[in-house]
DNA sequence: ATGCATGAGTA
DNA sequence: ACTCATGCATA
């Protein structure tokens, strides 16, 4: 594993491919949300002690269940466009050519993400399945794993190993920060972070632009290895909901192109704008809250299940195996975001 | 603003 | 198989 890596320059293709949204919101509001629920992490050293947790997971988890069982249809399947049983046409009809690469600069932190140990869900799961085979899986999720509508990109993306994270408890009051844009992404200061996300915000604002205008936007700057972003990436940027480590690579970004917005909009030249593509077929699932709610009950009990375990809780809640593991995966992520997290 | 998903890079 | 950055689709 390499240690260190400040930014690699890329040379690749940029193709375009903006939908532009609908000019909405312009709400200046700030920011904040509705938490995620407090991991309630009950150290699981025993088995006799998990016993009490494992049952109260699964009494949640059943009583979806049961009620669930009933239901002829899957409430994952409802919302896809092909079910899981359809086999493989689940094709998109439109023929989706476009990958723009991404261009990350990715610092270098890493975080000593531990997480428990597992190894006692397994009577959670007997229990809970008598009799499950998790050997015979219907090639269901085929579909929607194989065939997928869209190529992504992600070209550079850097791991950030382990750091100590309790390092960084002094910081200036402020004062620079607006020059640095461009080579210099090694400033670790999220109280930094947070007034240039703000700062951000209701600049772009006055500029009456959209948070989608931004991502599309980044492409003009011609930055190296730099292309466009969506709506979703600028929006978790000004309400921090990024990865500390994503937030300081993101920002010398950002910070160019509202210094340019701005001298352009002086100059009455031209706004940096862009075109868009059209065509997307993909649908989002859509997991029921009773599962949910059985979903979260396992998480509390162990973040990190088996792919067993995963398979045996995706035939428990009646969704596709791959729908579990994402789901558990992205439960992660959230609680590693910025404002949730103790990076600072 | 957020939920579910992809994919590159790693371990 | 996971983490991380990111995105489409949607509330």
């Amino acid at each position: 594993m390499m240690s260190m890596n400040s930014k690699q320059p890329f040379s690749m293709h940029p193709i375009l491919h903006e939908p532009k949204y609908t000019p909405l919101h312009s709400s200046s509001e700030a920011i904040r949300r509705a938490c995620l629920p407090t991991p309630s992490l009950q150290g699981n050293i025993f088995a006799g002690f998990d016993e009490t947790l494992l049952q109260r997971a699964e009494a949640l988890a059943a009583v979806d269940i049961v009620a669930q069982k009933s239901h002829p249809f899957k409430p994952d399947a409802t919302y896809h466009t092909m079910t899981s049983m359809t086999g493989m046409t689940c094709t998109p009809t439109s023929s989706s050519g476009h990958l723009h690469h991404p261009s990350v600069l990715t610092s270098h932190h890493h975080h000593p993400h531990h997480q428990p140990t597992q190894g006692l869900e397994g009577d959670l799961l007997d229990h809970l399945t008598p009799g499950i085979t998790i050997g015979g899986m219907p090639g269901s999720d085929v579909c929607s794993t194989a065939s997928h509508p869209h190529s992504h990109m992600s070209a550079i993306n850097h791991m950030q190993h382990h750091h100590p994270q309790s390092m960084n408890m002094h910081h200036h009051g402020l004062g620079s920060h607006t020059s640095m844009g461009g080579g210099g992404d090694s400033e670790p200061d999220p109280r930094e972070l947070e007034s240039f996300a703000e700062r951000f915000k209701q600049r772009r604002i006055k500029l009456g632009v959209t948070q989608a205008d931004v991502g599309s936007a980044l492409a003009n700057l011609k930055i190296p290895g730099v292309g466009c972003l969506s709506q979703s990436t600028i929006c978790r940027f000004e309400s921090l909901t990024l990865s500390h480590n994503n937030m300081v690579a993101l920002k010398p970004i950002l910070e160019a192109w509202l210094e340019e917005a701005e001298r352009a909009q002086r100059e009455k030249m031209a706004k940096p704008e862009i075109f868009n593509g059209g065509d997307k077929k993909r649908k989002r699932t859509s997991i029921a809250a009773p599962e949910k709610r059985s979903l979260e009950a396992y998480f509390a009990v162990q973040p990190r299940p088996s792919s067993e375990k995963i398979a045996a809780i995706a035939e428990k809640l009646d969704l596709k195996k791959n729908v579990v593991r994402v789901w558990f995966c992205n439960q992660r992520q959230k609680q590693k975001r910025m404002k949730f997290s103790a990076t600072h």
